[in-house]
RNA sequence: GCUGAUGUGGCGCAACGGCAGCGCAACUGAUUUGUAAUCAGUAGGUUGGGGGUUCAAAUCCCCCCAUCAGCUCCA
């Protein structure tokens, strides 16, 4: 008797039937062992096909492996194609692949689907699953997979692309086949946990130039209580949607007559942005930036000379104005809100003559940007068309490169942990349409990665990724839900030195041209604060909350003292208000809470006698009462 | 911009060709309360906007606007 265990490449390994999991590592590798698909019962691996005769008892090795979850998964989206096949024969399949925490399937069909129609699939494929379909993999010549897919229009156009000398492999399950790389599962029986989730539509080839087609989302698991795990934890970030929380906390709102894409900030959220900048300016200032504020507005020919008046025209808001003086003489001149806040620094460094010994210099503002976002792009604070960036530039010398990159690495550093993000950085390279030569390329991108390593921040490379002008960082935040964002970058810009003509003069009186970098840290602040919230799930930290402490007088007689406290805390820097409202406590304390007020402190007959407060933390509850003094230490 | 869906008092929802309703919030009054919601009453709507079909439109059709899920984009 021998076990079959499956291998990530869709070949299988033969083993004693009584094999451990440790003689399977042994004999491919612990990391192969990882992915395989193999059953256990206790330390002992059972055959799979014994695994799909008694569904209860065995459990898959690898359910948690990201390779095996893969080939779970794309063979879900091929069980799935045999569904939607079964249900419309002249369905049309485009691409199937897995992604992550699930797959999809981009499907031409002549019938546009409904959510509703998702059920109906749904069933076929848990038929199919009961009915145990083996996968089959087949190698065929290209003439024949021209053959086998005639009515197939879209993988033929795949077929097209396919080396003629290599085989191509097909896979079939009942009788559905696909051309497909693989590896798959060894039967249908094994998918026990999927769900379709989504319809959307999709591009063909990922291209706005070719047809749309349906794609349907699903998402599948080897176990049942790892789906429902999933699925609760979607639940959970839609909790969090800072769209909905910015709106029940009082931080911003929409409103349709103002135009998409531009959020009005409510007081609450207005003092939250300030301190998040207050706080940063007085770190940057000690990091030897200095403060500059410059023009939302310029004349068109800036942008002539930046470049965006060609490259970034569509997404900018350009306007005529009438001026009699405009220089070519016409009537009118052409100006545009600014995208992005380079140019006026850029304008400020080129004012007069730089001489080495005033390198580097680093600007810095919170400059508010306009950028016309596609309608189907905006998305709350995450993606608006006015926001805000906490941009600096630093123009340097090439051999203070290296120590600058590494200071922005710190600062970003410290900014991330302190709202206790972990991080990932990413490096991308030259992509194939780009400005300036490839000496400066390599050394830019080699300062980046220096800079990481010395920092010991370890990085992944986008190849081709980086923007035209040149290389870049960009960090990745991981919140508290394990969801990543893409907040600070590090960019070397090649675009700016070159066509402002930005010089200095170096130690042999000779005219040398600058590095600037450009870099933000929060990226947007607008949309740091909506990532905030849902990394915080509304309970910003105290020193950033809008309301600090809610004082909430018991009777009405407690008033007074309620607002003497509130004056001490004021007095004190603390952002305090009192719950003036005729409710009783228990209604005060409960609107506290939901506004996610970090403490309440309550006064009664016994507080006013003693000049004290009954402290009650948002999270922790009651803490007791304290003295006055006492509290205003916590904070 | 593209595909699909959705817009009903401030918020959350119901009514789905036949009298626009409920809960919370708001307002008024009573209650003066010890840590997550006291009771009663009142008011609030050209159903996102415009056009059309119909005896009759929140409901069906068309065009805009906004929102949502994706795609594409993200200098």
């Amino acid at each position: 008797m021998s076990l079959k265990v499956w291998l990530p490449d869709g070949t299988q390994k033969e083993l004693p039937s009584d094999s451990t999991i440790a003689d399977l590592a042994a004999s491919i590798g612990s990391g192969l062992a990882k992915a395989a698909l193999a059953g256990k019962r206790g330390g002992q691996l059972v055959d799979l096909d014994t695994c799909l005769q008694n569904d209860d008892v065995v459990e898959i090795i690898t359910e948690r492996s990201p390779e095996a979850l893969d080939i779970l998964r794309h063979s879900t989206a091929h069980i799935m194609a045999e569904a939607v096949l079964e249900l419309y024969p002249n369905a049309q399949f485009g691409i199937g692949p897995a992604i992550e925490d699930g797959f999809y399937y981009d499907i031409e069909l002549d019938k546009s689907l409904s959510i509703d129609d998702l059920a109906a699939i749904e069933a076929v494929m848990e038929r199919l699953i009961t009915e145990k379909q083996s996968f089959a993999r087949d190698e065929v010549s290209k003439e024949r997979a021209y053959e086998i897919f005639a009515d197939q229009p879209l993988k033929l156009e795949l077929i097209d692309e396919l080396p003629v000398e290599e085989a191509i492999s097909v896979y079939q399950q009942g009788s559905f086949i696909d051309l497909c790389r693989g590896p798959h599962l060894p039967s249908t029986g094994l998918s026990k946990a999927f769900k379709l989730t989504k319809l959307a539509g999709a591009y063909w080839r990922g291209s706005s130039e070719r047809p749309m087609l349906q794609r349907i989302y699903g998402t599948a698991w080897f176990k049942k209580a790892d789906l429902d795990e999933y699925l609760s934890q979607i639940e959970e970030a839609e909790k969090r949607d800072h769209r909905k929380l910015g709106r029940e906390l009082g931080f911003y709102m929409m409103d349709e007559r103002a135009g998409a894409g531009l959020p009005l900030y409510q007081p609450k959220g207005a003092r939250v942005i300030r301190i998040l900048q207050e706080w940063l300016r007085r770190d940057l200032y000690e990091r030897g930036y200095e403060e500059v504020i410059t023009p939302h507005m310029y004349n068109a020919e800036v942008w002539k000379v930046s470049g965006h008046y060609d490259f970034y025209h569509d997404n900018m808001y350009f306007f005529e104005i009438d001026e009699s003086e405009a220089k070519d003489g016409s009537k009118t001149s052409e100006y545009a809100v600014k995208p992005m806040n380079c140019p006026g620094h850029v304008l400020i460094y080129a004012n007069h003559l730089r001489s080495y010994r005033e390198l580097p210099i680093r600007y810095f503002e919170f400059g508010t940007v306009y950028r016309h976002e596609l309608s189907g792009v905006v998305h709350g604070l995450l993606r608006a068309r006015g926001f805000t960036q906490d941009d600096a530039h630093i123009f340097c010398r090439s051999d203070q490169l290296l120590g600058e990159i590494i200071d922005i690495l710190k600062l970003i550093d410290h900014i991330m942990t302190t709202f206790e993000f972990t991080y990932s950085a990413e490096i991308s390279t030259q992509p194939s349409k780009s400005i300036g030569g490839k000496d400066k390329w390599d050394f830019a991108t080699e300062q980046l990665r220096a800079a990481c390593e010395a920092h010991g921040l370890s990085y992944e490379i986008n190849e081709g990724d980086g923007a035209f002008y040149g290389p870049k960082i960009d960090i990745m935040v991981k919140d508290a839900i394990g969801r990543t964002w893409q907040c600070s970058t590090v960019q070397i810009d090649f675009n700016f030195p070159e066509r402002f003509d930005l010089s200095y003069r170096s130690s042999d009186n000779s005219s040398e041209q600058p590095w600037m970098i450009h870099r933000a840290i929060f990226g947007s602040i607008e949309r740091f604060l909506g990532i905030l919230i849902e990394h915080y799930a509304g309970a910003l930290p105290a020193w950033l909350a809008p309301v600090q402490a809610v004082i909430i007088p018991i009777a009405d007689r407690h008033a007074d003292y309620a607002l003497q406290v509130e004056a001490a805390l004021k007095a004190a820097g603390i952002r305090a208000e009192t719950a003036a409202q005729k409710e009783p406590m228990k209604v005060k304390v409960a609107l506290a809470q939901q506004q996610q007020v970090p403490y309440m402190l309550v006064v009664g007959d016994k507080e006013s006698e003693e000049g004290s407060v009954s402290v009650r933390e948002r999270r922790s509850g009651d803490l007791g009462a304290m003295m006055l003094e006492d509290f205003k230490a916590l904070l």
